[in-house]
DNA sequence: TTCCTAAATAAGAATAATTGCAAATAAGAT
DNA sequence: ATCTTATTTGCAATTATTCTTATTTAGGAA
């Protein structure tokens, strides 16, 4: 996601207000892969009166239109991800920690892959790896 | 998962409850990767006074004891998976669909491939892959 | 077999996340 | 400046899931 909010939401086709400003702007703020409660946190530290109606409403507008994607989390809440450039995420077995994994060469592998062997009654867009383990030397 | 319920569940230290084989038995009765309703509502037509969180407590305690697994969802319905045999799974943008995928020689692959290139402070345990895309030629 | 105890279940209230709805507002095209 | 439609608001409602307490039960021990 690039810096200009104003461009990538009227690019999209979307109206600019502040309620969408204000949340694209809160994916820089709170840490990444935030639940919709941590976005709809740091929105109101500076707009107070968003409604949380709207904030949902946001961020399903903003998955449909790719500028964020959703997280696909083991347990029920749902994370979302303001990073769209191609990457794969690390589950943490001890806590709910998620990181962004980048690895060009996988990516390469598995594309090499599956463009070779194609899978019956399937057309593969995109692939994504769930990579779970633990975390070494690191505080949560 | 065999097919001997009540072992399944005594060779996990579980004791066996007529809740408990009503549980694993509707995995073969209902489509794959049900919703924690669906098994609700399988379990209901022969038992009908188990109770809701009984379930929930049910598919906790098989998923602690890795008789079933999560399948993690686009959206944020919890689904369950009887299969525990290496696998990945094939998502459909145009619908709730879930496939199992299996391939060996792509676990190779991926095998081979993390045990040469290790990934910073974290130790892989499992990895799955969330292939996403449209089934063709397929009536939902 | 009967008894005992920890584990499991029932019943239903409570919670958390998300969605729905009707009315009010505001962006941006004309 | 006006108009039209998309968007937001303010809750109420729903859905999925968890919690709590009392009751029941499986399986080991006597």
């Amino acid at each position: 996601m690039s810096h200009n909010f104003r461009d990538i939401l009227s690019e999209s086709g979307l109206k600019v207000t502040p309620q969408r400003v204000a949340v694209l702007e809160s994916f820089d703020l709170v840490q990444k892969h935030p639940t919709a409660e941590q976005i709809i946190a740091q929105v109101r530290l500076k707009n107070p009166d968003v409604a949380t109606g709207t904030i949902y409403n946001i961020l399903d507008t903003l998955v449909e239109k790719k500028i964020i994607c959703r997280v696909k989390t083991d347990r029920d809440i749902m994370r979302y991800d303001s990073t769209t450039e191609k990457h794969h995420h690390l589950y943490c077995l001890e806590s709910e920690t998620i990181a962004d994994y980048y690895d060009e060469e996988l990516n390469s592998i598995l594309e090499n892959y599956f463009s070779n062997k194609a899978i019956d009654n399937f057309s593969v867009e995109d692939i994504k790896l769930q990579i779970v383990g633990r975390f070494t030397n690191r505080n949560y």
